[in-house]
DNA sequence: ACCTGAACACCGTTCAAGT
DNA sequence: ACCTGAACACCGTTCAAGT
């Protein structure tokens, strides 16, 4: 029973995924794994880089084509792919935003998120900001969406079902508060 | 050494500002009031609680007189008091963003917000998503902020410097995205 | 290289008992 | 009403030692 790295991060996001993320504790994880929890540290230096590890994972299986051939669409498409891909998996907003809010993960996204807006002809001076509203945006709703349907499944059906249409709404405003700025 | 709960409320505050989020254990508040642990448990039900209790007085010492008269300077002023609110404490955005996660906190600040769009005559349907889409900036934008503000003043100084100017811009954009929906 | 065993320094919470 | 003392069931992490 040897492990390497990819062992134990794909075994977190299982455990995340089945018991939430309160459980997934190095101890826990370990005993899943039927080891000590020591062993875990020859695989990674500790529990924040394990969980930023998850997140990059929950990213990394969320990736689709990305098809749209305008600025505006391809920025609904990006959104998109982040929310569905931290929906996939328990906590996975949750996991996601902490992990990006240390400066580790979603890269890849944020990047194209400030190449469509770039390519859109938003002012330089602009993007970035636009990118951080965008990601803000996208994590917050997410997280909120998420605890609410977990809830729900719980049984506790307490307040708003948080419908799934507010994502694409609160979007769509923030795609015309940029659509007024962009150069025609 | 009699205390009631808002003696423990208010040590939480002052321990959380003073030593940070993680510091604030019910074991280190419980010594810095020269109580046994136990103890607290009959000021509060539990930590979440009493987190619950330190975010909404956060919120509190933050309030400010509104006096903006049209509506999105009422929007940019209830931002920026629930902003400055946060930033006064350390680690205070991930306080009062967590504590309202959970349903609780900010009621008062996101009633307001409503109201401050339906008087702008902002369509009825659009009311609420609104107000979590400025809600969710505000939260993520500050809470990056204070990251940033907090990782520079402990010497750590890698990458931007998260300029307090994109708040605003962040908000302008979405009030932008609003005002096309305003009825005239 | 990978793992065990044992320890260190902690957590949140409960509960009988005291005043 | 408020608190103590003691316990329960855990944490993350380190480190010498084994194979």
């Amino acid at each position: 029973m040897r492990y390497h790295r990819s062992d134990v991060v794909d075994r977190a996001l299982a455990v995340l995924d089945e018991y939430g993320l309160e459980s997934l504790t190095m101890r826990r994880l370990a005993t899943e794994l039927g080891v000590q929890p020591s062993a875990l540290y020859h695989h990674v230096p500790n529990k924040q880089t394990l969980l930023a590890a998850v997140a990059d994972e929950i990213l990394a299986r969320g990736r689709r084509p990305r098809r749209a051939r305008t600025w505006d669409r391809r920025v609904v498409e990006l959104c998109g792919e982040l929310r569905d891909a931290m929906l996939a998996y328990r906590d996975g907003a949750e996991v996601v935003a902490t992990a990006q809010s240390f400066g580790l993960g979603a890269g890849d996204l944020a990047a194209a998120l400030r190449e469509a807006l770039r390519d859109g002809g938003l002012p330089d001076e602009l993007v970035d900001v636009a990118t951080r509203t965008l990601l803000h945006l996208v994590f917050g709703h997410t997280a909120e969406e998420q605890t609410a349907l977990q809830a729900a499944s719980a049984g506790a059906i307490d307040g708003e079902p948080a419908r799934s249409s507010d994502f694409e709404r609160s979007l769509e405003i923030v795609l015309d508060g940029l659509r007024t700025r962009v150069r025609s």
